[in-house]
DNA sequence: AGTCAATGAAATTTCGAAATTTTTCATATT
DNA sequence: AATATGAAAAATTTCGAAATTTCATTGACT
C-alpha cells in the first residue's frame, strides 16, 4: 500500500481547514516559505492557495506585504452568524415548498446520524475528539435541510458563510461544537420540516441559531463540560 | 504626461469587469496564453487572476483543464436575482432601522444621479454608450441603500451576488441596463426608506427584482429602444 | 466502415531563481 | 533622549523554462 493519500491533498483544503480549526490565530501573518516544511509543498503552491482562499473570504491580502488571517472580531461573528440566519430561513422557505420524500428521508437520515454523535459526544469524557467529525454532521444536517432549496447559488453562498461562521465559532467559543441542547433543537427543525410546518421550523432555526447574534450574554450555554 | 494609468490596473479588476461585460462567452475557456498579450501581463500574473476570481465565483477550473467562464444559465440567473432580492430586502430592513440623517442624505443624492443618468439615457440615441456609467451609479445607489446596516459580512457577500447578477444580466438580456421603469422604481425605493416605510420599501425593492425571478415572462420590458 | 490505440502538439501546472518591496537594525544627528 | 537616515536582511512578487497532462489527429485492426 503506498503512503497515506490523505498526506498528498489539495493545499487549497489544507490551509481552510487549519483556516477553520484555529490552526492560526486572527491576524496573524501567513508566510508561505515557513509553511512549505510543514504542507509539504512549495511556497508557490501555497501561495496559490492563499489567492483562492482571499477570494473565499478567509485570508486577507495586502500587496508586497504577504497575506494574513482575517480578523475574528466579535462583531463580525455576529454578522455572519446573523447572515446565516438570513440565508438558512430563506432556504428551509422554499425546501419545505419544493421537498419530496427522498429529502424526508435524507433529512431523518442526517438528524439520526447527527443525534448518535451528539449522545456518544455527550457521554464522552474528552467530547473534543469528536468536534471535527459531529462539525462535518452538523454540516450535512443543515445542507441537507436546504438542499431541497432547487438553487445550487444560495446553496453556494450558504455553504461559504457556514465555513466562515464555524471559523470565527472556533476561535471565538471555547470547546465550540457541543451542546445539550443542540440535540433537541436539531430535532425541532427536523420534525417541523418534515411535516411542513413552515413557522415552527422558522422559529426552530432561529432558536438554534439566535444565540450567536447575541454573543455577550449567551454563549456560555455552548461551552462543554471542562472549558 | 506618462501612458495612461489605467492601463496598468491589476488584472484581476480587468478580468473581472471583462467577464461581467461579456467579454467572453458563458462557458468559454480562457486561455492565460492567448489573453497575456491584450491584457500586458504574463500569463503567470493571469493565473493569479483566474484563482481569485474562482474564489468568488466567476470563473469554474478544473484541474489539468485549465478556466473557464461559469455557465449563465436561466435558471442560475433566477437564482441569483432572488439571492439579491432576500439579501437586499434584510439589509433594507436593518438600514432603515439604523439610518442615520448623514444616510438619508447619501440616499437621496445617489438618486439624484441615477435619476439624472437614466433621463440623459432616455433621450439619447444610443444609450448603450452610458451603461457602465449607469451601472455604476445603479450600484451606488443599492449599495448606499444598504450601508446602514451595519454589517461588513452582508454588504460583501451582497456586492459579489450583485456583480454576479449583472454577469449574468449582460449575458442574458439584449441591452442591459435601460429601462423606462427603473427611474421611479429607484424613486419609489428612495421615498420609502427616507420616511421609515419598511413595508412600502419592501415591496417597492420587491417590485424592482421581481421580474428577474420570473424572466421567461416579462424581461422584454428590459430592451431598449434599438434591441 | 467503425472502433481502438498510439503518437504528436498544445496547454496547464509546477518549480526555482531573479527582481522589488518591505522591514529591521544600527548609526548619526538634533 | 528622541528622531531621522541609511544599509542590510527578509519576504513577497514576478518571470521563464521544464515537467506533466490533456486534446487532436493519424494509423492499425476488427
Amino acid at each position: 500500500m503506498p503512503p497515506s493519500p490523505k498526506s498528498v491533498k489539495d493545499p487549497c483544503d489544507a490551509v481552510r481547514d487549519g483556516l477553520i480549526w484555529g490552526r492560526w490565530k486572527s491576524g496573524e501573518r501567513l508566510k508561505p516559505q515557513h509553511l512549505k516544511e510543514e504542507l509539504g509543498c512549495t511556497s508557490a503552491a501555497l501561495r496559490e492557495a492563499f489567492l483562492r482562499l482571499a477570494g473565499e473570504g478567509f485570508v486577507a491580502v495586502v500587496k508586497h506585504r504577504g497575506f494574513r488571517v482575517v480578523e475574528h472580531s466579535e462583531e463580525t461573528f455576529r454578522q455572519v452568524a446573523h447572515l446565516r440566519l438570513v440565508l438558512e430561513t430563506e432556504g428551509v422557505e422554499l425546501a419545505l415548498k419544493y421537498g419530496d420524500f427522498d429529502w424526508e428521508m435524507a433529512l431523518n437520515a442526517a438528524n439520526y446520524n447527527l443525534e448518535y454523535i451528539e449522545n456518544r459526544m455527550a457521554e464522552a469524557d474528552d467530547a473534543s475528539l469528536f468536534v471535527k467529525r459531529w462539525s462535518r454532521q452538523d454540516w450535512h444536517f443543515h445542507s441537507t435541510l436546504m438542499s431541497a432549496c432547487w438553487s445550487d447559488t444560495l446553496m453556494q453562498v450558504y455553504r461559504s458563510v457556514y465555513d466562515t461562521f464555524r471559523m470565527y465559532a472556533v476561535s471565538q467559543i471555547s470547546g465550540f461544537g457541543f451542546s445539550e441542547v443542540t440535540r433537541e433543537e436539531h430535532r425541532a427543525i427536523c420534525d417541523a420540516a418534515i411535516v411542513r410546518d413552515l413557522p415552527a421550523c422558522h422559529v426552530a432555526v432561529r432558536t438554534h441559531l439566535v444565540h450567536y447574534e447575541n454573543n455577550n450574554r449567551q454563549l456560555k450555554r455552548l461551552a462543554p463540560k471542562g472549558a
